[in-house]
DNA sequence: TTGTACGCGTTATCAG
DNA sequence: CTGATAACGCGTACAA
């Protein structure tokens, strides 16, 4: 065993007195080697503690076997979930991913994917940050002839796949579910809408409230950050409308949160005198002693099927440039906070 | 500009009628080149949009410029915020970050150390799995002569650096607190004491309560899972006690939770009656309507240092084989769920 | 200051 | 079935 732990096929080769093209053709499986041979290699191999340099590899064959992910903040529950969904479906293919962070600047959105090129990635994965206002970087990708995948947050470029959730109808279920719940009042918390994910979500919400008949009103709608404190100061906001509403459907569990505490402050109770969901179902909706009703996005499955859509184009028969475009369907978890249904019944 | 976007050296040589060696020597700002070639070279190289080969760079170098990072789970709040920790500390120095979870099975921590070791990463962090009882893959990590740096659950390893909290001090931190609060019967759910983390907290619980004369009781401690049920079943047990404790040192915040969830069903009253505190600092604990006191592992920090102790190691002079064991000291988070000091001001 | 030649570890092609 | 040779893209002794 040399020294650093080095081992290549030329030290099988010659310690079995053969040529190292044979030695990579028995460990490759190559049919046209003799099973003995074969077998010879395999054993060499195994003594001697040999390991493939997947490096070599790649620079010979053009195929690092690697995917990078891109993403504004990798410790956020959503995108660390999507990104395990991509690790888990990639892994057993032999991939190993990649993580970047744009901060939300686009500028290192550029960067970020400068380098995964020049480190040959097969494929890049990413969401958009949320200053992205152009897409000259994205269709280098393609010109690379790597394949690029969105998830989430998107932009229309020809020849790039994306996997996102129906937010019109996330939008459209949560409004529809305070509606049922009595309410008729409805405001939203509507995020930036400049991004196109909140332009649907707020879409949804017009829907569903034309469609129950209910004319939707401007004042309701309130431009809010997914922060605690966006959520407050759009509660107090709203409460000083002359007709208050009473439910809001929250494009984020953060401003959904925030509502919820300056409401209750103010004496409002939730759900008898007020609705409210949130969205992305943030792992702290569910533990609240009011557990807040939210959107799931499966991010998980999210993940993997963004992973299987780059696993189809790179096995695909070659340049034929596919593009695909799936929409999964949200899950509308509805929970105290919007759930009147059994208030008659709890007599605590 | 070639049809994939594989513009070499070579085709930057043949443009300009010089050596290939002279651009590469340009390229790499070697300071014995004339000024004349270099400027000449840094224009053609941008105007044939000329990339880096990363891969032929590491393979020639024996320097991937990549990093592999191994924990149970990514979407952990904790192990992300590791991740992002490590990924911005060692990405303003060139370094990718590559992921892979071992879903707590020592086989496939095994597995990942091996294809990371193939990849020819410059080094591994990791946080090993719950299932993991012997050290021969982190061995062979260090025969390669690859850095190997611990975070947060670690192995006792010559020459494997490590970074992880006082979890001792953690627990007589937390336990302390509680005495303080007026607490006189202190319980605790302990996790899976095989754990090096699990024991920690535990011996610093009992340190605590011997250091203020109370005697320590083994039926006021818990084997616990990290899990709502399993703190909600530690709740019901604790309370079968003939002396009930008045409050509980959890090495969880789920468990922590789990049992504010029995006990307020049971009429407990927090903190009057009974005071909490949880570990990690999960988000949700602060979001609470009763927010819930916890231990704070400073994940970002931990991710930071850890890669900090990776750059010296691989910047130091060679072989000199360091190991560094830092320790971080924690932070306690005092909420609500076990602050008694405001209780007779509320008069809200 | 620049060019030549070689090697990093692997695989593919072409002979034999 | 197996061996020699070239090539992937880059960096670097050595020579000029």
């Amino acid at each position: 065993m040399k020294e650093n732990g080095k081992v290549t096929i030329y030290d099988i080769s010659k310690k079995l007195n053969i040529s190292a093209a044979t030695v990579s053709r028995a460990l490759n499986n190559n049919p046209k080697i003799s099973i003995k041979t074969r077998e010879l290699v395999f054993a060499a191999a195994k003594e001697m503690n040999y390991k493939q340099n997947r490096l070599a590899q790649a620079l010979k064959s053009g195929k690092s076997k690697n995917v990078g992910v891109i993403v504004p903040y990798i410790n956020r529950n959503f995108f660390s979930s999507i990104i395990r969904g991509i690790e888990e479906e990639l892994g057993p293919h032999g991939y190993h991913v990649i993580i970047c962070q744009t901060h939300e600047q686009m500028e290192t959105e550029i960067e970020q994917i400068n380098t995964l090129l020049n480190t040959q990635v097969d494929g890049i994965f990413m969401s958009i940050s949320k200053s992205t206002n152009n897409t000259e970087h994205f269709k280098k990708v393609l010109k690379e002839g790597k394949c690029l995948v969105f998830f989430d947050r998107k932009m229309d470029v020809p020849g790039v796949s994306s996997v996102v959730i129906d937010d019109f109808k996330a939008g459209y279920m949560a409004t529809s579910h305070l509606i049922s719940q009595g309410c008729r009042r409805i405001a939203h918390f509507a995020g930036d809408l400049n991004l196109e994910i909140y332009k649907n979500r707020h879409e949804g919400y017009l829907s569903a409230l034309k469609e129950h008949g209910f004319k939707p009103n401007p004042d309701y709608v309130f431009r809010t950050l997914s922060s605690i404190e966006s959520g407050a100061a759009a509660a107090r906001k709203m409460w000083e409308l002359k007709e208050k509403p009473d439910g809001v459907f929250s494009a984020s569990d953060y401003t959904a949160l925030g509502a919820i505490q300056e409401l209750r402050k103010m004496g409002v109770r939730i759900p008898e005198d007020f609705c409210i969901s949130g969205f992305s179902n943030e792992p702290f909706t569910k533990y609240m002693e009011m557990p807040i009703s939210s959107v799931d996005q499966t991010p998980l499955r999210m993940g993997k099927i963004a992973a299987q859509v780059f696993l189809e184009q790179v096995d695909s028969t070659e340049k034929l440039t596919i593009e695909k475009k799936v929409v999964l369907s949200p899950e509308l978890m509805v929970r105290n906070s919007s759930d009147r249904s059994l208030l008659k019944v709890a007599g605590e």
